[in-house]
DNA sequence: AATGAATGAGAATTCATTCAT
DNA sequence: GATGAATGAATTCTCATTCAT
C-alpha cells in the first residue's frame, strides 16, 4: 500500500488539519467519492488547491485519510460502549449499544453518511478493504455480545449463532439508517421523530428481541 | 407533472427500446444518477447522442423513465407472489416472499442496484417521491402480511404492529442486500453463497422469526 | 439567384401559409437570423419539421421569404401614404409620414424588429442586398419629398439636398426606434409614452424642422 | 452585484490580458452575445478553454467585462473632447464632437459594433442597465452642450430643450452609424467615403444645424 | 406531400491534476 | 512549503439538415 497522506499534512498545525478534515468530510458525506469536488473542499477550508496536493497524493488519498479518521472514531466509541456495559445483561447491552449508535449519528452524521455512500458505490477506491474493515468490526461486536450472552445463559442455547448475529446486525443497522436517512423509514417515521420517541422505539425493539431470543 | 419520456421513444421498435433501456439501466445502476454518463449510454446502445434527446427531455427524464420501468416490474412481481401464496400460513408466506426477492435480484440485479443508489444519494431528482413510492409499497406489503397473520391467529396478539413490520422489513431488505452487495455481509457471506446455501439461510431466518413471533 | 421558396409552399392553403409566416416572423424578430430556431417555428405553427423543408430550401430560404413578405408590406404602406398626402405641403407630408411610420410599427412591431436585426448583423444572409433594398427605398422616399418641396418653394433653395435627405432619414428612423426599442431613448422616453404624447412630440419635431428648413 | 471578472485575470501579465480582451471583443463585436463562441475566443487568444473560466465566471462575465472595458474607453475619450473644447462656441463644439466620434470609431470599430449589437438584441444579459449607462451618458453630453449654448445665447431661446437634445443625439448617432455600418447609408455613402469627404459632410451637417438652431 | 426520427458537430461549463514561482 | 494559474478531457444539451416511410 503506497503512501496517500503525505508527511506534510501530519506536520500541519492541528487546527489547520481539522479544518481540512472537516471540509473534506462534509463534501464526501454530501456527494460521495466521485462527485465530491476538491474545489469545494479547498474553498471551504481556506487553503490553496495546490496545498491539498502537498498534503495528499490525490483525491483517493484524501478520501482514504478521511475514512481512516472516521473509522477510528467509530472504533473508539464502540470500544468505550463495550467497556462501560461490561457488567450488564445481554439485552441491556443491546439497548445501550443501540442508543449509543443513535447518539453517535446525532453527533457525527457525516461519518455515517460516508459509510452509507461507500456501501453502495462500486467505484469508491479500495471499497472492498474499507468495507471489510467496517463490517468485520460490526460483526465481531455482535458476535462477542452473542457469545457472552450464551455463556451467561441469557439467550437460548439452540440459536444458530451466525443467523442471530446477522439478525442483530441487520436490525441495528437499519434502525440507525431509519433515524437519519430522510424518507427511508415510512413504518415508524424515525427520521422525523423526537429523541424520546426514538428511545421508546428502541425499548420496543429490544423487547421484541428478548421475546425471541431470551432463554 | 411534465412529460419526460417523449412519444418518440414509445413509438420506437421494441427491440430498440429495450437496448436503450438496458444501456441506461446498466449505467445508472453502476454509477448512480449524477455520475452516469449519457455518452456511455448512447455508445453502448448504438444510437446517436442527439437521438437520446429525441426520446427523453433530458437526463432526468431518462432516469425517471428507467425508474418507472423498474418499479412497475417490482410491483408486478410482488403482486404475483402475494397472490400465489394467498393460502399459505404467515411464516410460509414470509419464506416464499424472501425467496422471491432473492430470485428477483438474481434476475434483475441492476434494478435493485438503482434502488440502493437512490436510497442514499440526496441529489437524485425527485428522490423523496421515488423513495416514498418504493418504501410505502414494501411497508404495505409487510403490514398486510402481519395483519392477516394476526387475524388467523398465527402470530402473537401482543405484538406492537409497527415494530414487527419494521423488523420484517429490515431483516428482509438487509438479507437481500447481503446476497447482492459485494463485501457487505461478513457474517453469513451470502454474497458469494450458492443458491442452496442461501435457501438454507432463509429457512434458518424464518425459523428464528417463528420462534419470536409465533403465537 | 437560386430558388429558396419552393412551389410547395405557394400551393398551400392561405391559412396555413399565414400561420407559418407568422411563426417565422415572430421567431426571427425575437432572436435574429442565426439565433432563431426552426424547432420553435414548426412547433408554433403546428407543422412537421420535415414539412418546413418541403416549403423552403433551408433556413436562409425561410428568412428571405419572410423578408420579402415584410418589405412588400412596408412598400405598400408607404406608397399609400405618399399618395394620400400628394396635395399637402412639405411639412405636413413629413408629419403624416412620421405618424404613419409610428402607426405601422404599432401594428407590425415584428417587421420593424427584423429590419433592426438585419441592420447590425453581418451574418444575415444576403444582408447587403436586403439592406440596400430597404435603405434605397427610404432614401428615395425622402428624396422625392425634398425634391417636391423645393419645386414648390416650400423649403429653402440653398440646402445641400443629400444632407437634408440624410437628416430627415436619420431623424425619422431614430424617432421610430425610440418608440419601440426599450431603454433606447432616455431623452424623450418615447418607448413608454402614450399615443397622444408621441403625437405631440411629432409636432414639436416637425416644427423644429420647419424652422430650420422652411424657406 | 456578484463578481464576474476573477482576480486571476487581473493578475495576468498585461500582454496576455490584452490578447484575451482583443479576442473576446472581436468575437462579441462580430457575432453578438449569444452567437459569440468561447471556443473561438480561446483559439484566437491562444489559451486553453479551461483558462477562460479561471479568468471569468462564465460567458456573461466575459461579456460584462468587455463592456466595462469598452465603455470606460468611450467615457475617457468623450470627457477629453468636452474639456479641450470648453472655450469654443456651441456649433464648433458640435463639430469637434462629431469629428472625435468619427475618429473614435475609426480606431475602435469593434467597440461601436458591440454597442450596436446590445441596442437591438433583447437577450443580451443586463441589457437594460448596460444600455441605460450608454444612453444616459450620451444624453447628458448633449444636454450640457445645449444648456451652455443657451446660456451663452448661441442658440435660439425658444427651443424645446428635450427635442433639440433628441435631434442632436439622433443625428450624431446616425452619422456615426453611417460611417461604419456597411450598406447602411445610401444617401451620402459615408461607409466608403475617404476621411476628407467625411469631414466635408460634417461641416455641411453642422451648417444645417446652425441654420436651424442658431439665435 | 407530409412526416418526424436520426444525426453529429458544436455549444457552455466543470474538474482533477500539474507545475512554475 | 505554499500557491494558484494552466490544462484538456469530460460533462449535458441544442439544432439545422437529411431521409425513409
Amino acid at each position: 500500500m503506497t503512501q496517500t497522506v503525505l508527511p506534510t499534512f501530519i506536520n500541519l498545525p492541528l487546527a489547520k488539519q481539522e479544518k481540512i478534515v472537516a471540509a473534506a468530510l462534509a463534501e464526501f458525506a454530501d456527494k460521495g467519492y466521485q462527485q465530491a469536488s476538491i474545489n469545494v473542499m479547498v474553498a471551504s477550508s481556506g487553503i490553496a488547491k495546490g496545498s491539498m496536493y502537498q498534503y495528499f497524493k490525490d483525491k483517493k488519498g484524501i478520501f482514504l485519510y478521511i475514512f481512516d479518521f472516521a473509522i477510528s472514531l467509530v472504533r473508539r466509541t464502540l470500544v468505550q460502549v463495550k467497556e462501560t456495559t461490561q457488567e450488564a445483561d445481554f439485552f441491556t447491552r443491546l439497548e445501550k449499544s443501540l442508543l449509543a449508535g443513535v447518539e453517535f449519528i446525532r453527533q457525527h452524521p457525516r461519518i455515517y453518511a460516508i459509510y452509507l455512500k461507500i456501501l453502495f458505490d462500486q467505484h469508491v477506491p479500495q471499497r472492498p478493504q474499507l468495507l471489510k474493515a467496517v463490517r468485520q468490526f460490526a460483526a465481531e461486536y455482535f458476535q462477542s455480545l452473542v457469545r457472552q450472552g450464551l455463556e451467561r445463559g441469557e439467550i437460548r442455547a439452540d440459536l444458530p449463532g451466525p443467523v442471530a448475529t446477522f439478525l442483530l446486525d441487520a436490525l441495528f443497522d437499519r434502525f440507525l439508517q431509519a433515524t437519519c436517512v430522510p424518507f427511508f423509514d415510512v413504518t415508524l417515521g424515525l427520521d422525523q421523530a423526537p429523541p424520546e420517541e426514538i428511545e421508546h422505539r428502541v425499548k420496543e425493539l429490544i423487547d421484541l428481541l428478548r421475546q425471541g431470543l431470551a432463554s
